[in-house]
Formats: structure tokens, sequence, C-alpha cells
DNA sequence: AACTCTCCCAACCGCGAGCAT
DNA sequence: CATGCTCGCGGTTGGGAGAGT
């Protein structure tokens, strides 16, 4: 298949946008919607190629775009959501408001890929760099059971961006009409909103599943860890059954888990150092503390409370003290996950300054590699809760 | 002040998917 | 089914800005 020429067309103008060109790629989008790209320049006057003006159209001047720094529950999610994606910067764009692929796929390259790579965690499979260590016991599996959901839940999830798209498509048609009967919106908005509302909640259903057998185990002071092949008739992944425990008894969680589909249970940091504020997480160095239910984004609905699992008698974690492998240990009948998952993984991954890999951090090196796989589980975890509890009406453009 | 180096990000390039014919 | 076209995505690049010497 041949490719159009598009560029490579003479007298079409490459490089740098003026501000009269965005002014005149603004003014005719806003009046006419973008319609045929290939066709719009010449419509609109530009001596651009269409794929030149859809980019600066998507990545720099539609309206509905946040521009700045990326906030840590942004960088969060980035980080979280690119180890269940990979690459897949536009169905990780889908899940931050206002930022665009691009934009994420700039960040991660110049800042967050870069942070992981100096903890030690390779930025590409999210694992510790010294990985190949652990392969000698059972371990692994839980691994590679996670990895191989994470792929599932992957390809889950481009599929669903396809349908958003779609829906997107459809949407500004749909506004298409509207203008050209005159109302004229400031496109992005309209259009946002319109798909927005369009959209169903976006939950997923291996992560709620997941929360959803945490938030109960954690009810009943047990975490036997959820037991993915039980969760609905539509998961169906051949090897999704995960088991964390041997010990415990597999549990099959309803996808409903602490009830209803709209169960609302806060991120409780209870008894985490500093503050104690409901919903907050600490972000050291460059970043302020911020809500987790701010303005913008990311509210606390479909999130999991591990407020029961941090009181549990035989909770031995203390994010203040140093991370023991018994306080990590997953192959017991307790998963001692929560609290450290949630702040654990803030400290290990976002702060740039209080970087603190657990050979650092934990009191015996002997025990890193197995630290080190601990932490990873913590760390898939977090990024399944992270998942999940995105906003359930995040606009996904 | 001048030069070099590094970082950052807007923009480009090429590929693949999907659709129309 | 084959072909051609358009669009979107992800990888890469190049130039400007800022930091360091």
């Amino acid at each position: 298949m041949g490719r159009s020429p598009c560029c490579d067309k003479v007298g079409l103008k490459k490089g740098p946008w003026t501000p009269e060109e965005d002014q005149k790629l603004l003014a005719y989008i806003e009046e006419h919607g973008h319609g045929s790209w290939r066709a719009l320049p010449a419509k609109a006057g530009l001596q651009r190629c269409g794929k030149s003006c859809r980019l600066r159209w998507s990545n720099y001047l539609r309206p509905d775009i946040k521009r700045g720094k990326f906030s840590l529950q942004e960088e969060q999610t980035i980080i979280q959501l690119h180890a269940l994606l990979g690459n897949r910067w536009s169905a990780i764009a889908t899940h931050l408001p206002k930022r665009t692929d691009n934009e994420i796929k700039n960040y991660w390259n110049t800042h967050l890929k870069k942070r992981l790579a100096k903890m030690g965690i390779d930025p590409v499979t999210h694992k510790p760099k010294n990985d190949a260590l652990l392969s000698s016991d059972g371990q692994t599996k839980d691994a590679a059971n996670l990895s191989h959901m994470a792929q599932w839940e992957s390809a889950r999830l481009e599929a669903e961006a396809r349908l958003v798209r779609e829906s997107k498509l459809r949407s500004h048609s749909f506004q298409h009409q509207i203008s050209s009967t005159g109302y004229v919106s400031s496109s992005g908005s309209a259009s946002t909103s319109a798909s927005a509302s369009a959209q169903p909640q976006r939950s997923l259903d291996v992560l709620k599943a997941w929360n959803g057998g945490w938030s109960k185990s954690s009810e009943g002071n047990t975490v036997g860890g959820p037991n993915i092949a039980g969760i609905g008739g539509d998961l169906e992944s051949p090897t999704s059954s995960l088991t964390f425990s041997e010990n415990a008894p597999p549990q099959i969680i309803n996808s409903s888990g602490t009830g209803g589909q709209n169960s609302i249970s806060l991120i409780e940091l209870v008894g985490t150092s500093g503050s104690s504020e409901t919903g907050i997480i600490k972000e050291e160095g460059e970043h302020d503390w911020k809500t987790l239910g701010n303005s913008d984004h990311h509210m606390p609905e479909n999130s999991v409370s591990f407020t029961s699992s941090l009181h549990h008698p035989d909770m031995s974690i203390s994010m203040e003290g140093p991370w023991t492998p018994e306080s990590l240990k997953l192959n017991s009948s307790h998963l001692h996950i929560g609290n450290v998952m949630e702040e654990g993984f803030t400290n290990l991954l976002l702060s740039d300054t209080g970087v603190r890999t657990l050979s650092e951090s934990g009191k015996d090196s002997d025990n890193s590699g197995s630290d080190y796989y601990e932490d990873n589980k913590n760390y898939w975890n977090s990024i399944l809760n992270l998942v999940n509890s995105s906003p359930a009406d995040s606009p996904i453009f």
C-alpha cells in the first residue's frame, strides 16, 4: 500500500507553527470542524499538510488541553498505566483528562523513564532489573500471571479505546451538525462532553474484581487474593486465574465487590507518615501534596479502602519503619499490602529526592531480591488499583 | 560574556489499521 | 479480494532554552 504524499508535496510549510497559522487553523475548525484533515489546509488557507494540521490541533490548539506540569496523581497514573499498557500512549491518555498522548509520551521519555531506571526498575517491564534472580521459585508464577492479566487487560483496554474513538467520531459528527446549524462550540469541550456522556462508566472488570476481592478480604481481615477466573461472565482469560497465596483458599469475589457497582470508599492513608487526612498522598520534592479527589480529576469513587487491613492485628507493616521480609510476606494467610502499596509505591516511584530502594531501606540487603519481588507485586497491585480508581466520569478525550 | 552541554518538547516520519471502492 | 486513501499511533528528531564551565 503506497503512502500518500502528504508532506512530501512541494510548497508545503514544515516546522514550527506561527501564531497566524494557529489562528487560521483555530478559526477554521471552530467554524467548520476539521472534517477531512487532508482537505482542511486548502480550505483554511494554510500551506501545511493535513497531518501537520491535525497534529497541531490535537497536541496544541485543542481547547480541552491542559498544559504545564504534571501533578503527582498524573505521574502516578502514567507510570501505572504504562506498566499495564506499555507504550500505548493514546490509551494512557484516555485516562488522563486534558493531556495529549504526545505530551504523556514526552513526559515519560524525559522524566519518568529515567526515574524508574534510576531506581533499578526496568521502565519497559516495570520489573526490578534483577528479576532474574527470582526465577528459581514459584513466585515468578504469580508474576507471570499478573503479567498475563495485564496483557489481557491491555488488549481489552485497547478495544475499549477503539470504541471510544468511534464514539468520539460519532459525537464529533453530531457536533458538526450542530455547528452547521448555527451552534458554534469550542469544539473540544463540546465533543468531550458529548463523548464523555456517551461513555459508559469506565471501569476495568479485572481491576474492579481485583479491588472487590481486596476490599472484601480486608473486611474479613484476610486477603486471599482475588481469583480473577471466577469473576463475571465476560472475564475469560484462559490463564487469568490468579492466586497470591498458596495457603489461603482462593476466593471468588463478585465483581461488584463491596456490594454496589458504585460502592464508594476512599483511599484512606490512615496511619501514614505525616498526614492522616483522608485521600491525601504525599509527594516529595518538587510536588505539593495533592488530594486524590481534587478538582481536576481522580475522585475517590470506586477506590478501595485499606483501612481495615492496616488496623489488622497481624499487620506488621509500618511505613515509618524498614520494610522487612516478614512485613511484606505474600505467602502467608494475609497479604500485607494496602497502605504499603499506596504509600510505598508513591515513595518508591514518584520521589526524585526520596528515591528509596528496598535494599537501601531494608535492613538486610541479603533479602533484597525477594524484597524486590514483593515490591514488584505491590507495584502491580498498585497499578491495578489505581486504574480502577480512575474517575468514573473522567472524560476520555 | 562566551562557549558547551544537556534537557525538553513540538513537530515530523513512517507504519499499520480501517474504510471505501 | 485487491487496491488505494485517510487517519491515528508510536518512535524519533532537531532546535530552543537553560544550566554549567
